[in-house]
DNA sequence: CAGATCTCAGCTATACTGAAATGC
DNA sequence: CGCATTTCAGTATAGCTGAGATCT
């Protein structure tokens, strides 16, 4: 008798999208989590450096609603991108309960150089697919999102 | 000037597939979060009463590598499980250090009310999908969950 | 002795909630 | 006044680690 490593998974599960992609999201968010690490980063910082130089300045509150981060996070990863020199925050003289999040140079060159991490985890994740076969999947995980998300 | 309800998101984000993996593993386990909390149960006690039914009576720790659940947190949800009558735990008198998990008549058709839950959960999850698309989105998933797990 | 099993206590990260302080 | 913004404190969950007790 005596097992072999793998037990085998139920057909339920291995049949039901919803395990599929909790399963693999959680390989993604692991893959994301130790390349960002290495490079003393995290996955948050990256969304909101994209956001910053995508978009330019911004609130907090625009930051949180762009980057999909709750309002509380966002302060705190702030706080360490602003420890790191990666990003500014001053008062918005505009709209004095705002601040205006800038992104320094020093923010940019950390940003282009997490772009290639995060290529290098994108190619990692997809190795078994295809070229055709990776655009198909985003295609596919798009139209759920925008589902999804225009609720 | 003035924002609309959605920023709108960054470029780098929308092509990535581990941030749209992400995304759709959040709505996909709200759902299905919600689905179970309805009839009363956890997303854990499906995949546990899954691998009882399929495969038979257990250990723990064979559960526990069928379903990717944590050895200690087999032991939490076989605590909640038991004490609802869905299974029974008895001490294995072939290899004492183990207990043998048997799913009982009432955790069985626990789990058939749950199958019909899933199902309308899958059909929310890929509503935008037609058939053959939702066949290929399993495929493609599949072939990364392979690929991944068999490291 | 090494190794497997069950259990408990506790940790980390992600996502989120509630409420206060401030300003529009 | 209602509403938005920033901040802090706290919650919930999943996934995981370490260690002890027991047994093969």
């Amino acid at each position: 008798m005596s097992a072999t490593a793998d037990d085998g998974t139920p057909a339920r599960l291995k049949g039901a999208a919803s395990w599929l992609i909790n399963q693999v999201s959680l390989h993604s968010q692991r893959l994301v989590a130790e390349g960002m690490a290495a490079a003393g980063a995290r996955g948050y910082h990256y969304r909101l450096l994209a956001a910053l130089e995508e978009f330019g300045p911004a609130s907090q509150a625009a930051l949180g609603r762009r980057t999909g981060i709750d309002r509380s996070d966002v302060v705190a990863m702030l706080n360490e991108l602003s420890d790191q020199g990666l990003v500014r925050r001053s008062p918005d003289p505009a709209d004095r309960r705002r601040n205006v999040i800038t992104i320094t140079l020093e923010g940019a060159r950390r940003l282009h150089s997490l772009d290639q991490v995060l290529a290098g985890i994108q190619d990692e994740l997809l190795a078994p697919l295809s070229p055709d076969e990776r655009a198909e999947l985003v295609r596919l995980l798009s139209a759920l999102l925008a589902h999804h998300s225009g609720r």
